[in-house]
RNA sequence: GCGCCCGUAGCUCAGUUGGAUAGAGCGUCUGCCUCCGGAGCAGAAGGCCGCAGGUUCAACUCCUGCCGGGCGCACCA
């Protein structure tokens, strides 16, 4: 949102050094001034090729005579600028529809954005490092959509290869017909056992092997892969599931159900959705025809063991086996079949993946192939890379068991919200409790991974993570139950009539105004730098300013009905701005907790 | 070997088109409930911003080198 005498500045500025647009930003000043904003004087000298100090003097001489402006004051090349209180709550919340209005893009800029994220295996449940790209998959999407464009959030689902085989064998083998039904598990969990079986297994025959064969000792368990029984058997499955074996695509299709069932149930309590869900079991054969073509054009070559590939040398990418020599797809022909696929059937503007930064190499080839074979689309793709997860003592890993499950965090902190809940609620136990403590659980979870840079590897401690004060999810959510709260107390009438803002003034109204105003800018950067942790930021802020607000000034009990009046509404605004923005990162809210 | 990312308070992290005296939370210490919800508020202590050069009126930010950590560089996905 612009203040107006900024606007007026501007184009003040503009004639009297004979420039053109002008863009002068306004930021909030920072405390240990006086001021409400301050305007960088260093930045406007770039845009108007002037001395700081005579821009800051020109600047100064127009904004003390402004209507608007109680004091200008120039320090260094920093112009600080008290607003009359009128002008400022009128230029910051007293529209609230322009200034939700003003996380839009202008609608020429608003683009069709495709966003995968998730990509699961069906072959083990979720664990935090999933949890961390769900969450910043659906908080993107969100963003983007606040932000005004048009979003179509789609999932690949990895459910064929090798280690589907894997758990598919051990099934077969230790299964004894049981379900998740029968034993009473979720089914994601239920196949995992299985995975886990068939590694414990593969390990006891590797060791078996080596013990037998001293001169296999320095291969690496990759390479011994398909010398051990199971690993042997677990590689002829796949082919007969290539060979569409009726067996064993039943057992397929069943075990991908109960994985697909336990996943529906941890997305559905994240709120987790897609427009569309795509299976590589059917789109892992595209792509080949594509390399035909390219072929045909020379993009690709052929080499004399049949194999085709592509030379990425003037990119310093190297080259890139594109088809086997056995004519079958490598997982990068894929990609480019499925990028196509998406391409074809929502026709963006713009694609982004939300995969983890281990595979920015991957993408960087995927891109420049797509280039060269002239797509025109394929500048307007996008690897949304990120850090991965850490514990306290190390990677997460499946194999050994130091991975924190997503079902079992949030039930973990689902019971501690309860608890505190509780705890806090003393007598009177809410009816929703239930519900409550999921909100507030998710709150929390997704907060922690949301206002950390996407590139920032996370150090995840249990102990020290799982907590509700401070910067917080639940903080914010506190700050918006709060002033809803105080909207239930005021009588049915207390939010209707003109507002008079001139009565408002104090630093903490004026801090909580100049805040709210700032929502759009915040949005439309997270949009941007596809970074959703300035807004994350932003709230906490944003409900930081309410409280400091909250203590200093009587809303309620305020001295006069104009100043409950305003002190009201400008609670009221807050609050929607709370929920636009929580609602922009996928996080729901509490009217009471 | 080459490429990318990271190194900021005891801990976890902000600070990214270079701008004022480098911020927040946790933890530690001290205050605040006759007052709208204490999941709160106010304050204190805590920094050679990995190291060394360079560019600039101005460097946590840009450039070069070095040290330390992570991830890549498959006819795996």
């Amino acid at each position: 949102m612009k203040f107006q005498a900024i606007k007026d500045l501007e184009s003040h500025l503009a004639t009297e050094f004979g420039a053109g647009s002008l863009d002068v930003a306004a930021d909030l000043c920072p405390p240990e001034f006086a001021g409400d904003i301050t305007v960088n004087c260093f930045v406007l000298a770039k845009q108007l090729r002037r001395a700081p100090p005579q821009i800051a003097a020109k600047a100064v001489a127009f904004l003390s005579g402004h209507a608007d402006v109680a004091a200008a004051e120039c320090l260094k090349a920093f112009v600080n600028v008290t607003f009359k209180p009128a002008a400022l709550f009128r230029d910051t919340v007293a529209d609230l529809g322009a200034l939700l209005e003003d996380a839009r893009f202008p609608a020429a800029q608003r683009q069709r954005v495709l966003i995968e994220y998730s990509a699961p295996n069906t072959n083990k449940p979720q664990h935090l490092g999933h949890v961390r790209n769900n969450t910043l998959g659906m908080a993107t999407a969100a963003v983007l959509r606040e932000a005004g464009h048009a979003v179509v959030p789609v999932n690949l689902i990895n459910d064929r290869g090798i280690h589907i085989c894997k758990s598919m064998l051990a099934y077969q083998r230790w299964g004894n017909g049981e379900t998740p039904e029968s034993v009473g598990k979720k089914g994601d969990h239920f196949v995992g056992d299985y995975y886990v079986k068939f590694d414990a297994e593969f390990r006891k025959q590797l060791a078996a092997l080596r013990t037998a064969q001293p001169e296999l000792k320095d291969k690496a368990d990759e390479d011994l892969f398909l010398e051990t029984e199971i690993g042997r058997a677990a590689q002829d499955m796949l082919v007969a599931w290539e060979n569409h074996d009726p067996t064993v695509h039943n057992l397929w299709q069943t075990m991908n159900g109960w994985v697909l069932a336990g996943f529906e149930q941890t997305y559905a309590r994240m709120g987790v959705r897609f427009d569309k869900v795509y299976l590589e079991s059917n789109t892992y054969q595209l792509g080949k025809d594509i390399i035909r073509d390219g072929l045909a054009r020379g993009v690709f070559q052929k080499r004399d063991d049949g194999a085709v590939f592509i030379d990425l040398e003037d990119k310093g990418l190297g080259t890139k086996v594109v088809l086997r020599s056995d004519g079958t797809s490598v997982y990068i022909t894929q990609d480019i079949g499925t990028t196509l696929l998406k391409q074809n059937e929502h026709q963006p503007d713009r694609q982004i993946w939300v995969v983890g930064d281990e595979q920015k190499h991957h993408f960087q080839v995927l891109f420049a192939i797509l280039q060269k074979l002239g797509y025109p689309w394929a500048s307007e793709l996008t690897h949304m890379a990120y850090g991965m997860v850490n514990l306290p003592s190390g990677r997460m890993k499946s194999r050994e068991g130091t991975v924190v499950d997503a079902d079992n965090l949030f039930d973990e902190m689902r019971d501690l919200a309860r608890q505190e809940t509780l705890t806090r609620a003393g007598a009177d136990v809410p009816a929703d409790l239930d519900e409550r403590a999921q909100v507030i659980a998710m709150a929390a979870t997704k907060f922690m991974l949301l206002k950390v840079n996407p590139r920032t590897t996370i150090l995840f401690d249990p102990q020290a993570s799982v907590t509700f004060e401070g910067d917080t999810g639940p903080y914010v959510l506190y700050a918006y139950a709060r002033i809803s709260s105080m909207l239930r107390k005021a009588d049915a009438g207390a939010l209707a009539g003109a507002v008079d803002w001139s009565v408002l003034g104090v630093p903490e109204e004026k801090d909580l105004a100049l805040r709210c105003s700032q929502y759009g800018t915040v949005v439309r950067k997270a949009a941007v730098d596809l970074d959703t942790s300035c807004l994350s930021s932003y709230l906490l802020d944003l409900a930081k300013s309410f409280s400091r607000f909250y203590r200093a000034c009587s809303v309620l009990g305020a001295p006069t009905p104009e100043l409950r009046r305003a002190r009201l509404e400008l609670s009221a605004v807050t609050r929607t701005v709370l929920k636009a923005g929580l609602s922009a990162l996928t996080v729901g809210t509490l009217e009471s907790m």
